[in-house]
DNA sequence: CCGCATCCCGGATGATACTG
DNA sequence: CAGTATCATCCGGGATGCGG
């Protein structure tokens, strides 16, 4: 039997569940600064500690991070819930308000596998004829 | 019979078009860089001209104009052509590629409607209670 | 383990003035 | 009309180190 309290975690988050190699500079969607789509998407699967979100965000330090999250905190997409105790235990989990950007974030991901790959073009061959860099 | 040639203009833009109080910082959701967007809306209905895409960016710099033009060309959402003649003559238009983002800036639009309000509220209250700013 | 403080850099944005 | 050139500014993002 699989029980599962407060003091256990989900299955870990895949390390590399964000290509680094990702063209994320040809992206023209955003949500949120450049970690809150990412961290949104962390936390789909039920609430994350700090050090667990560190995982996938390869190299996001510390202060960065906790930016990200008071903001989405402040604008009530995340909680923030201390459980006390011997040792302490935060956990981030989505509200039901940021539930409704991983809908954004789909058709976000949906729009970049039809036409990502023309950008590139587009970009490499603007690169070829000069005039843009 | 209304005629439309290359020498006249679409109906002008709205000059009110983007509201100058709307929230757009509290928009999580953005298309390209800051401009992007508006742009490509003014594009919607049809090939427009410099001067006429910055009535409805009020004050927007040309500067700041060209780099956005600049970008989306490299990018190919947009194309710029030049009617040679006595007086110069250029037009920007949205490629294909371009009017894909029309639909993103739908789903953008939607997702505003149903839940800016709730962010409002959200930021205001962790105003209130300090923590976050 | 979680998070804050400090310092820093580069890019994005903008004001202003000038040009073909 | 359609930009360019220059200078100033602001802010996101990051490195490093300290504190509870």
């Amino acid at each position: 039997m699989i029980e599962r309290d407060v003091t256990d975690s989900l299955e870990p988050l895949d390390p590399e569940m964000f290509d680094p190699v990702c063209p994320s500079e040809l992206m023209p969607i955003r949500v949120g600064d450049k970690w809150a789509g990412m961290i949104v998407q962390c936390l789909e699967g039920g609430p994350r500690r700090f050090s667990e979100l560190r995982v996938p965000l390869r190299n996001i330090t510390p202060k960065v991070l906790t930016q990200s999250l008071r903001a989405l905190e402040r604008d009530g997409y995340v909680v923030r819930t201390v459980h006390a105790g011997p040792a302490r235990d935060v956990r981030y989990a989505l509200t039901p308000l940021g539930r409704t950007l991983l809908g954004v974030l789909d058709v976000a991901r949906a729009w970049a596998e039809d036409h990502l790959e023309e950008v590139m073009d587009a970009r490499e061959a603007a690169a070829r004829t000069g005039r843009h860099g």
